[in-house]
DNA sequence: TCGGCAAGCCAC
DNA sequence: AAACGTGGCTTGCCGA
């Protein structure tokens, strides 16, 4: 059987409805009162500092008198343009910057950080709470992303800050109703199982199957190095390649990422794949049958148009080849959670459960359930969750 | 006032 | 020859 995106969502819908609100979550907005004041004190804090260094009272929050002032009036060397032709002033840039000792920069970075907790969630979210429910509803787009993903809209509820301290700290204010908890189930590597699988590499399979470090694992297959005492800068670069094997990586993009010379990058890339050799066949394999059908398949038969795979332009060409690459592991792993959302609200209330399906976040479900029930609701979901490859 | 684009940045 | 996949939201800016 093979299942178009329009047959997805008519699957799914018999328990995600289009266009109606599936999540249900209850918000602490005095909590994104305090931090909106909190960071917002920080915030000008920063401006006053900036615009003394600058000079000059210029609008922080445009990129563009951003970039005149750097590069042009204060003279700042090694900048970058964008496309358009004006100064690029993003993370990167500034960083450089900042290195080379212009206090300045890396002011502007923290304000931004703060600009963009704010802008986006500590003052935006109020605004979608629901009177009668109390509630932030994000809605579900199913059948709008090409891999098969979800996406959250209005408001997206699958980017919630979690990487830095500050953001963690927004999470806080989703709280479950009293007497409930929320839990949380994500999928380990579920990516990188799925590659392992698919390209069919036995090293990588025999690592998961005995729960190792993958990342370590890599590591020590790249660079020769032992598991045990392993620098984390080693394992950070294996880590590194790992995600950017799934994307269709190159050497230029693994060396900006980690901030290595190319040739260094590109040399890393070459032992992992002399490596694992089945990554390489899984590539040029995935590349063909996109060449010749037009599509890739997920492991489930879902097919995925690539359009531009035999472009003459080569950035389309490249583009649509790393497309090609990503989308049967990206794709399975979207039919993997979709699988197992269809059929947890059925397996819940076999068992007599009433938890709630809050969120999903593309590997992750967030439940809503009784506090007496935590642990038999954390038993189902795993165990569903677990088969729903199956 | 609205729309769209560019730049930037949040998540997985 | 280009350079790491999938998304959505905000601000600045410009034109209708």
């Amino acid at each position: 059987m093979r299942w178009s995106n329009a047959v997805m969502q008519r699957i799914a819908g018999s328990q995600l409805v289009p266009g109606r609100p599936l999540v249900h979550f209850v918000r602490d907005p005095e909590l994104l009162r305090r931090l909106s004041n909190d960071f917002g004190k920080k915030q000008s804090g920063l401006e006053k500092e900036i615009h003394k260094l600058a000079g000059e009272d210029f609008n922080i929050g445009s990129p563009k008198q951003l970039g005149d002032i750097l590069f042009g009036r204060m003279g700042v060397e090694g900048g970058r343009k964008t496309k358009t032709g004006a100064w690029s002033t993003d993370v990167d840039v500034l960083e450089e910057v900042a290195a080379q000792g212009h206090p300045i920069a890396q002011k502007v970075l923290e304000w931004r950080g703060l600009a963009k907790l704010r802008g986006t969630y500590t003052e935006a979210l109020p605004g979608y709470i629901n009177p009668k429910t109390g509630r932030v509803h994000t809605s579900y787009a199913m059948a709008s992303t090409s891999t098969g993903r979800l996406a959250s809209t209005d408001p997206n509820l699958q980017n919630i800050p979690v990487r830095t301290e500050e953001g963690r700290r927004i999470r806080q204010a989703f709280i479950a109703a009293k007497g409930n908890q929320l839990i949380s189930a994500d999928y380990s590597q579920i990516e990188l199982r799925l590659l392992a699988h698919i390209a069919n590499i036995p090293q990588l399979k025999k690592a998961f199957a005995e729960n190792l470090d993958i990342h370590a694992m890599t590591a020590s297959e790249i660079f020769g190095v032992p598991i045990k005492g392993m620098p984390a800068e080693v394992r950070r670069r294996a880590k590194a390649i790992n995600f950017g094997i799934v994307y269709g990586i190159s050497g230029f993009g693994l060396a900006n990422q980690l901030g290595i010379p190319q040739s260094e990058a590109s040399d890393y890339i070459k032992k992992y794949l002399a490596r694992f050799p089945g990554i390489r066949d899984y590539m040029e394999t995935t590349k063909e049958f996109a060449r010749t059908h037009g599509f890739v398949e997920t492991l489930f038969g879902r097919r995925i148009h690539i359009r531009e795979i035999n472009s003459k332009i080569p950035g389309f060409r490249g583009g649509a080849e790393r497309a090609a690459i990503n989308a049967p592991i990206q794709g399975s792993a979207a039919d993997v959670i979709r699988r197992a959302m269809v059929r947890l609200p059925g397996a819940l209330a076999e068992k007599k459960l009433s938890a709630r399906m809050l969120l999903q976040v593309h590997d992750e479900l967030i439940f809503e359930a009784p506090l007496k029930e935590i642990e038999p609701t954390r038993k189902l979901v795993s165990s569903v969750m677990e088969k729903a490859g199956l």
